[in-house]
DNA sequence: TCTACGATCTCTAGTCACTAGAGGAGCAAG
DNA sequence: CTTGCTCCTCTAGTGACTAGAGATCGTAGA
C-alpha cells in the first residue's frame, strides 16, 4: 500500500527527479514522510502520477493537465471542459504536424539538389545563403544545365 | 552598406535580442562599434544572419547551423557534411512526424469517445486515468452498451 | 543650444519540462 | 560496523530565445 519514491518511479515509468518536480509545482500533493524524512506515497499518489503520465504521453503540457485533474475532481460537472481542452491539443498537433510537412518537403527538395560536389557549388548551402532559392523553384531549377 | 542593429533586425527579420544573442553565442561575429558603443553591421554580418534566418526557419538546430557555417567556410572541400546534416534532420523531421500522427489518432480516437455527458463518466478523463484503455480499443469499446 | 523621444546598450531573470550533479543522511543486509 | 543502495535538498544547466530594468546614445524639432 504505501510506496517509497522510487517504488513510484518504477510502477509509472517516471524518473524519481521528475517526481520531484511535479510535487514542486504542485501538481502530485505533498506526500507525508517518514521519520527519516522519505516521501510516502499512497494508491492516490499513484493514480494521480498514471493520470499526468499518461497524459504527458499524449503531449499534454502541464497545464493542461493541472486542468484536467482539476476537473477529474468535480465528477458532477459537465465535461465539455475536458473535451475542449483536448480539441485544442488536437488541433495544435495538427497544425505542428502540417509544418513539419511542409518542412520535410523543402529538406527533402534540397537535399534532391545536392550533386555531391564541393562545398561551393552545394545547393543545400546555397539554398539557405539566398531565402528566395529555397521555397520553390525558379524556371531553371528543373533543368539547371 | 552600415547598418544598425535595428537595420538588420527589420531587414531580415529577426528580433534584435536574438541577434545580439546569436552574438553571444558566437553565431554571429561581433561587429565594430561606433564611438558611442553601438553595433555596425556591414553586408557579410546580413548575409549571415539571413543563413542562419533561413536554416532556423528549416528547423535546423544551432549545433548544426555552427557546423553549416563552418562548412560554408571551407569552398573546396566536398559537401558530403552538408548532405549529411540535411539528412539527419530529415530524418528527425519524418520521426517527429510519425510520433505526431501517432498522437493524432489517439486524440481523435479519445474525443470521438467522449460523449459530452458528465466529468464522471468522461471518457477522456477516464482513458488518461487508465492507460490501458488509450492505446486501443477492448471489444466492447464499439459497441459499449 | 536645449529638449524630447526613439533606438540602443548591458545585465539579469524567466520560459518549458525537465535533467545532472554535489554533498549529505537514512536504512537494510552481511 | 560497514558496505552499498536509496533517498534527501539544493543549485545549476538544457535550447533558443524573450522580457524587463535602468542607463546611454543620437537626432530632429523648437
Amino acid at each position: 500500500m504505501a510506496h517509497t519514491i522510487g517504488d513510484l518511479s518504477r510502477e509509472t515509468g517516471v524518473k524519481i527527479p521528475t517526481i520531484r518536480y511535479y510535487e514542486s509545482i504542485g501538481l502530485l500533493p505533498e506526500p507525508p514522510r517518514t521519520a527519516g524524512n522519505r516521501r510516502v506515497y499512497g494508491r492516490t499518489h499513484l493514480d494521480r502520477l498514471n493520470f499526468i503520465r499518461q497524459a504527458r504521453d499524449l503531449g499534454f503540457s502541464i497545464e493542461a493537465i493541472t486542468a484536467l485533474i482539476q476537473l477529474a475532481g468535480h465528477p458532477d460537472q459537465p465535461c465539455v471542459d475536458a473535451d475542449h481542452i483536448a480539441r485544442e491539443h488536437l488541433t495544435d498537433v495538427q497544425r505542428k504536424i502540417a509544418q513539419l510537412q511542409a518542412l520535410e518537403a523543402e529538406l527533402t527538395h534540397l537535399i534532391e539538389h545536392c550533386a555531391h560536389g564541393r562545398v561551393s557549388e552545394c545547393q543545400i548551402l546555397t539554398a539557405l545563403a539566398h531565402p528566395s532559392a529555397a521555397k520553390g523553384c525558379s524556371p531553371e531549377c528543373e533543368n539547371p544545365n
